[in-house]
RNA sequence: GCCGGAGUGGCGGAACUGGCAGACGCCCGGGACUUAAAAUCCCGUGGGAGCAUAUCCCGUACCGGUUCGAGCCCGGUCUCCGGCACCA
């Protein structure tokens, strides 16, 4: 019989929906397991190899631990919010949710083909009015304790489509879209305070099984700094706060720096008496994009400032301020010391303003170029400072500062708090109301969800607000508090929102009253595995658990952090190692191969291809190695003897391969797991089968290819699912073999190998190698001095000349 | 510039804790089956010298070190990929 991949998949598939085999479930004296993948934006192209790799992996790793006997709960959903829809549904002029539907059917009939395992009872879905509300409610607590607020930004503004640009549909300074040159304009926008969580953020990363290259990323991203706040006095008659992490390099302050933004500025304008110069640099670093600022970064430009100058605090000097764009206002206090012996952007300008560098830490050469070590080095032209190392000469400076009152220990992160406004029409509605009177006014909660109204058109307007803007009959309303005319926010929610608690509703998709309940949140969270892309490390993930930690803080979940492990894969490029792109014509789409050559091919070739954490290249050829894999397979069903005897060597290999495939999936090696696997159908292919044997190798390759597995397993008569099995177990003491093959060394150079029963000792190891006809050569007119035996490895024999 | 990761056959990639480099698969070559082709099966396959399945030499980006022994450890260099980017 042949292997019709084509009717078998579709059987099983059919037979696990009826049975619903792999649903969760709450009431369960088992084990939990909760394995999570990032669900999918629903976008019109379907589904992605991409999204194929990460989707195998887990399955795989759901269906082992299935097997294993844990209840499992691996779910989906769809991310459905978001621009491509939104800018699909303008270009076709169809309502975002009916565009919306029809994608989720595509994604859901490519998924289902694929045959994973995924709880279909739980699937969830952004645009759900269930769940919007739960995404408005979290909002509203936000506000409630003071995380949400409204903030001038600047915001990405594109100069011909007039309308406000998410920063990814920003490219090299233009629109996405159109090319038109965009430009920073100043809008008011709903934040949330995610800097409050700054510090929890970057500590409770420890404790997490997260792969080093994620951890890494975010502690990057957070970017916490130790160091000091400085006052110094000017002679304006008041105080300028720095911040700085070389408080021990105070003695080498020549001159201060501001950003263009600083509020001083303006402060000082009646004493400033180059004002008009200040002001015209001012607002020609306004008017720079962020990009602009950054590529100018080679040459240094500023504004020395005639009429103020401010003191240094330990030598009383008088020292210039600068204006400089060299100097964020976003960071630290928008102001900073320089110091250009001891830190290079300070040093490039004093370079380029003829500026005077002091060395007060020895080790280097200032006039060359700033000496940055902290490692390292001495305290020199500093006062009481000098002759200390940088490390004590910190301590003390801080001290002396905390003594006069001048300064104090600080700590600064990177970190920003997040824009959550988008002025477009597919997204969570904010459930606010502007009131005349009252100012911004929640909506209370038993208003909640607050749906976007239907609407001609999803352009945005051409001053920048959302398109909901347009529909008055919706904006006007009443203020929940004075019951006054008021006006609801038209802003909506960035589609981070609904991603950073959806892993929360799976464990309970129906709740009414609550995100979820306490009871499914104690028993399924936190999240035992949770796979994605490195793409999403610093926002979706970072996000996600910021809103977890602050849901934990009002009692909603059990746990401080959302998920306890986490791991990322690699891309797949196209045929040629070029990445996937329509453009490019290269763009695998896994449904294609599902069709020509099945989806058990498809899942094996997406786990071979390669370590799962590294980029790889997509080969249709080495997809048919795994269909010939699967057909051999096929065949062995046909050959398998009822009992018989095996081989002693092929028992051993199938504990061996037992070992190999269990520890290779928990360890996401899926490429050495399946190549143990074919080298063990290799094994059964040459030596024949039998039954008992046969079932083992079906147990094995359920998680990889489940339908062929199942359909096996019945026509070999065995009872239940292979998919619901129990996992295999392996014997210890079966892993070793009797005799053992050793290579044989002289002076470190391979000269043979021999075979000796296994654990053998130097004696009989030895004597086995000086019968090798090469090794008795080489030993002519020679001793032995030493004897170098790794058991069941290798010996090395080291010869010297009689 | 800073942070992280990686350099192994014609290709994707293996290699435990420092112990026979190249598992498994692809490609390629030879053979069997076939009228023929496809499919399948068997054999070979890092490079070089050699009639040789004798024997020998070379070989994990490069230079050096430690070691009986290094793809793996240490010091330095180069290249590629990813992230951040004037964060004081």
């Amino acid at each position: 019989m042949k292997y019709e991949f084509e009717r078998i998949e579709k059987k099983w598939q059919d037979r696990w929906d009826a049975e619903q085999t792999y649903a969760a479930r709450t009431d369960d004296m088992r084990k939990k397991f909760y394995a999570l993948v990032e669900f999918p934006y629903p976008s019109g192209h379907g589904l992605h190899v991409g999204h194929a790799r990460p989707y195998t992996a887990m399955d795989v790793v759901a269906r082992k631990r299935r097997m294993e006997g844990y209840n499992v709960l691996f779910p989906i959903g769809w991310d459905a919010f978001g621009l491509p829809t939104e800018n699909y549904a303008i270009a076709n002029k169809v309502h975002p949710t009916k565009v919306t539907e029809e994608n989720i059917q595509v994604f859901k009939k490519q998924l289902k083909m694929l045959g994973y395992s995924f709880d279909w009872s739980r699937e969830i879905n952004t645009t759900d009015p269930e769940y919007i509300k739960w995404t408005q409610w979290i909002f509203l607590k936000f506000y409630e304790k003071g995380l949400a607020y409204k903030e001038k930004m600047p915001v990405n503004w594109c100069t011909s489509c007039k309308i406000v640009l998410a920063n990814e549909e920003v490219v090299d300074n233009a629109c996405e879209r159109c090319g038109s040159p965009v430009i920073r304009k100043e809008k008011s926008q709903w934040m949330l305070k995610i800097t409050e969580y700054a510090q929890r953020l970057l500590d409770d990363l420890d404790g997490l099984d997260y792969i080093e290259r994620v951890k890494v990323q975010q502690r990057n991203w957070i970017g916490r700094s130790i160091g000091a706040d400085v006052n110094f006095v000017t002679t304006a008659g008041d105080v300028l706060q720095v911040f700085t992490t070389r408080p021990d390099t105070l003695f080498g302050v020549t001159y201060m720096v501001m950003a263009p933004e600083h509020a001083y500025i303006k402060k000082w304008a009646d004493r400033i008496k180059n004002y008009d110069e200040v002001r015209s640099y001012c607002q020609q670093a306004g008017r720079k994009s962020d990009f602009e600022r950054t590529e100018m970064a080679k040459e240094k430009t500023g504004v020395k400032l005639s009429g103020v100058r401010a003191i240094n605090p330990v030598t009383g000097e008088e020292i210039p301020i600068f204006i400089s764009d060299y100097v964020l206002a976003t960071y630290g206090t928008g102001a900073i010391m320089a110091v250009p012996g001891h830190d290079t952007r300070d040093w490039e300008f004093a370079k380029a303003f003829g500026l005077p560098i002091i060395e007060v830490v020895k080790g280097g050469n200032v006039e060359e170029a700033a000496f940055t070590d902290v490692e390292t080095g001495m305290m020199t032209n500093s006062g009481f400072l000098n002759g200390l190392e940088v490390s004590d000469a910190k301590k003390t400076i801080l001290k002396w500062l905390e003594e006069k009152g001048i300064g104090a220990p600080k700590t600064n992160f990177k970190l920003r708090d997040w824009v959550f406004s988008r002025q477009r029409y597919w997204g969570e509605p904010i459930p606010m109301v502007h009131c005349e009177k009252c100012g911004y006014v929640p909506l209370p909660e038993d208003q909640l969800p607050l749906l976007l109204p239907d609407v001609e058109s999803y352009e945005p307007t051409d001053n920048g607000e959302s398109p909901l803007a347009k529909v008055r009959s919706w904006v006007e309303t009443t203020c929940p508090r004075c019951g006054g005319p008021a006006e609801r926010e038209t802003d909506t929610m960035p589609n981070w929102a609904g991603s950073s608690w959806y892993y929360l509703r799976y464990a309970d998709p129906h709740c009414s009253n609550a995100p979820a309940s306490p009871q499914a949140l104690q028993y399924w969270t936190p999240v035992d595995w949770y796979n994605g892309g490195m793409e999403h490390t610093t926002l979706h993930l970072l996000y996600s658990r910021f809103w977890h930690k602050f849901l934990y803080d009002l009692g909603v979940v059990p746990t401080k952090e959302p998920y306890l492990k986490r791991t990322s894969h690699g891309m797949i490029l196209g045929e040629g190692g070029e990445k996937m792109s329509k453009s490019r014509g290269n763009v695998v789409n896994p449904t294609d191969i599902v069709k020509r050559y099945g989806a058990d091919t498809m899942r094996m070739y997406i786990m071979f291809i390669g370590d799962f954490e590294k980029t790889a290249p997509w080969s249709t050829k080495a997809v048919k190695g795994c269909k010939r894999f699967l057909d051999r397979v096929w065949n062995l069903g046909e050959t398998v003897q009822e009992g018989g005897r095996y081989s002693e060597k092929t028992l051993r290999a199938i504990h061996k391969t037992v070992k190999k495939v269990t520890e290779d999936i928990e360890a996401m090696k899926f490429n050495t797991a399946i190549a143990a696997l074919m080298s063990l159908v290799n094994d059964f292919t040459a030596n024949g089968v039998n039954k008992a044997d046969m079932k083992t190798l079906l147990k094995l390759l359920s998680p990889f290819a489940p339908h062929i597995a199942e359909e096996l397993w019945e026509i070999l008569g065995f009872e239940g699912m292979a998919c619901v099995s129990r996992w295999p177990e392996y014997d210890e003491s079966l892993l070793v073999d009797d005799s053992v093959q050793m290579a044989v060394q002289i002076n470190g150079k391979f000269r043979g190998t021999i075979t000796v029963p296994a654990d053998s000792g130097e004696e009989v190891v030895t004597s086995a190698a000086l019968q090798l006809e090469k090794v008795s050569r080489q030993l002519r007119n020679m001793r032995i001095i030493k004897t170098i035996l790794v058991k069941n490895k290798l010996v090395n024999l080291l010869i010297q000349p009689l």
